[in-house]
DNA sequence: CCGCTGAGTTGCGTTGTCCGCAACGCATTG
DNA sequence: CAATGCGTTGCGGACAACGCAACTCAGCGG
């Protein structure tokens, strides 16, 4: 089948630098995330985003396919992804103490407060969004969850990076590209940042990662007072001006709080 | 640790009786399942459960993590499920149109009227369960995101079956095993259960898959018309009283009716 | 203090498994 | 009706994945 163009991935290898020692599942993975990147694809665009021959990946698809991790629209026909993955991800979030706790409560955040309410946590360089719960408004947001953000540009990153000691930040933050004229890319001005978000016990972040987006989060602790997650409410930025925000930035702190309670910080023993 | 129950899984072979040809991937994929299932595991329990050397479950261990679909929890120690599943099941949702047009339909319905909101769909002989929005009560149940059901001792499993063919309805319904003594074990009085669902628009189960549980459901139809998902309310017999039920149930069958529409269904093209 | 146990991790050689090939069935299309 | 394209399947060679055994490291009890 005429020119595959090689190289379309790291060849062989995890989505980072890892080592993925056994070859067979390492493609089979990648096909995940290759349907998870384009929603619906044929054998052939498999096997030819992987470099491998249309029989291989077909048999790699029928495996994924006898865990329900992919499924094929009209019996032979083209695949997507399966039902598996809910029950995966019900497992997964299960197990985290945070989304479980902090569900109920961003619920009612976002009812009362009509925006989109987030949990984040720190993964490595990134912010990791673990859980959202829409608001009521007709006009919001597509799904963050499970994608990676920037920590610096993002009010969610910015508590996540505010209590860090300063080799941890140095780590955390290799370096700081520019999104749009507002984001911060110097570092002592981040720094800075980071000190007027311990004094406030929220940050903000307004066009700073997307022009029209602005977001408010604070910090969750777990008992022993480490800032583990954050919690953020967001929404265009003409929707949430100064004044909107003093009303809706303390439900949110209070949101937080009430969470970190519940994972028993401050908790007398 | 010790004493491996023997054969705890079909050896080789997917969760069903479907081929899966590439073994390793196959291994590692149920990999995933035994953490789904355990929480949390080490390399030697997880080695035991496949029936395979410990040096293999590490290597396919590694793949996995370089994916993110497992990750350790403290660099060296025991492995759970990763943050990369959470993508992946965001990728999944997001291409169910039922999901993403339903959650905020489910959540007002949810706040309405205190009780737990489920969206399942037809899974061959069982309910799935999509997608949960918790009541505001204290007490309730936990998450069946991804969990299978019988549909014969379930509301939303009547609903989802109540205007299959005689023929798709045999299939779906190999067996009618008892859970409780108000379970409908006789195919006659389930055929004619499900006449009654077709009568009123929506349908009831108390007691019948465990005693002291209550749930209603009504269907949720695609743009051509048929029941794609169903839509249920479910709480406490106590709580849900006929009483009670009377004031909820219209407001969930508007609810459903209120997806339906957003999918398409009655439109004028 | 030190050896012992049990955990996760890592070279190495062999073999069994997975891959690429090519042929097939089945739609859809000209 | 031939032609093309898809998903699917038998087959044999080769390489990748497996099991083995040795290693590192923590915890623990002697």
């Amino acid at each position: 089948m005429s020119a595959v163009e090689e190289g379309e991935l790291p060849a062989g290898n995890g989505p980072n630098g890892a080592t993925a020692p056994v070859q067979s599942v390492d493609r089979a993975l990648t096909i995940l995330e290759l349907l998870a990147h384009d929603g619906e694809s044929s054998v052939t665009e498999i096997a030819a985003g992987l470099g491998v021959h249309k029989s291989t990946a077909f048999r790699l698809l029928a495996t994924l396919e006898a865990h329900r991790l992919v499924e094929q629209v009209n019996d032979r026909g083209r695949y997507r992804l399966g039902v598996g993955n809910l029950r995966l991800a019900g497992a997964t979030t299960a197990r985290l103490d945070v989304v479980s706790e902090a569900r109920p409560v961003c619920r009612q955040l976002a009812a009362d407060t009509g925006e989109t309410v987030n949990i984040t946590v720190r993964s490595d360089t990134s912010a990791l969004y673990l859980d959202q719960q829409a608001g009521s408004s007709a006009l919001q947001s597509h799904n963050w969850v499970g994608q990676r953000i920037p920590l610096h540009a993002t009010s969610n990153g910015k508590v996540l990076l505010s209590e860090l000691s300063e080799t941890d930040l140095a780590k955390a933050l290799p370096d700081l590209p520019r999104f749009t004229d507002r984001t911060i890319t110097s570092r002592r001005a981040f720094t800075e940042e980071l000190a007027e978000v311990r004094r406030l016990g929220y940050a903000l972040a307004v066009d700073e990662l997307e022009v029209g987006l602005t977001a408010a989060a604070a910090p969750i602790r777990s008992a022993h007072g480490d800032i583990i997650a954050s919690m953020s409410i967001s929404g265009p930025t003409f929707r949430l001006d100064d004044e909107r925000l003093a009303d809706e930035v303390p439900k949110m702190v209070a949101a937080a709080l009430e969470v970190s309670h519940r994972l028993g910080w401050g908790r007398r023993s």
